[in-house]
DNA sequence: TTAAATAGTAACTATAATGGTTACAAATAG
DNA sequence: CTATTTGTAACCATTATAGTTACTATTTAA
């Protein structure tokens, strides 16, 4: 199973793009998050990195790099978690066994089929996705107040 | 990025369908895969469990439960694996933001979501198929002697 | 110009998962 | 019976994650 940075990361995207404040701190951010802004540091720098959000000293994050609608899951995925294949092999295979010595490629391309199809996933859902199912789920429930 | 069980899984289930003798050993498995015994038995031990293989004391591995082109890969990674979801989230988020209130059941839906597409490309494709990619690489290649 | 705030990062800790190993009881073929 | 093999328990080393403290560099704004 792969860590919590993807879906914390998709908070704090969300928290940047919907903040009515002209910048917002990883210190909030982690208020709202219930973690330590070090960890949220960690996180936005990645993103920063990876050109998702522009943030600088002093005053924190001032917004996204560009659209929600330009932003999709599997660059956010990409930049946090990296783009490594979906599982491990075990190298060092008995070459004297026929199957030790051919099962490599095999698993290999079985493993790129996976990743494939799983960026392919990824990249057919957006930020913009997120900020509207948060906004339907703020109309269903009853209006939280604002966090202090 | 999941471990090694799904992959040396399928040298394990490659090694059991192929089998020449009428029952194969954790032991004879290992040794292929260059690997401990202990690790191949635990491995075997959930396959069984999953009625993918049939396997006794004192004799080994007997053959697969059924046939290859009835097992899928889905079978195999949530018999190693487990069934658990793509990705960790963050549970006890801040329930006075309106976003740490509401992240939550956002991401799990992208969750979901990517873990359905997953499991439906991992039943797209069954140990028959790894078993022809092996026999393909066999004639490809210059005929390798038989592990002894 | 200076002071306060904040990003960015290094370093450390605790916890959990993985891969590997030793050891041994239970089962069973022969 | 006995030798073999599975099935586990228990342990260890390594790695990744999540969290924390502490510090430097930057830069706004007074």
């Amino acid at each position: 199973m792969y860590s919590t940075k993807f879906s914390v990361s998709l908070h704090i995207l969300s928290l940047i793009a919907l903040k009515e404040e002209k910048s917002i701190t990883s210190d909030y951010i982690a208020g709202s998050i219930n973690t330590n802004p070090v960890l949220v540091r960690r996180l936005m720098s990645l993103l920063k990195k990876s050109g998702l959000i522009v943030a600088q000293t002093k005053i924190g994050a001032t917004g996204l790099a560009k659209p929600a609608n330009e932003i999709s899951m599997k660059e956010i995925f990409i930049a946090v978690e990296g783009d490594a294949p979906i599982f491990k092999i075990h190298e060092d295979t008995n070459q004297n066994c026929p199957v030790g010595a051919r099962i490599g490629s095999v698993v290999t391309h079985v493993n790129h089929q996976m990743k494939e199809k799983f960026n392919e996933e990824l990249d057919s859902i957006y930020l913009i996705d997120i900020l509207m199912d948060l906004d339907e789920q703020t109309n269903i429930n009853d209006h939280t107040e604002v966090m202090k």
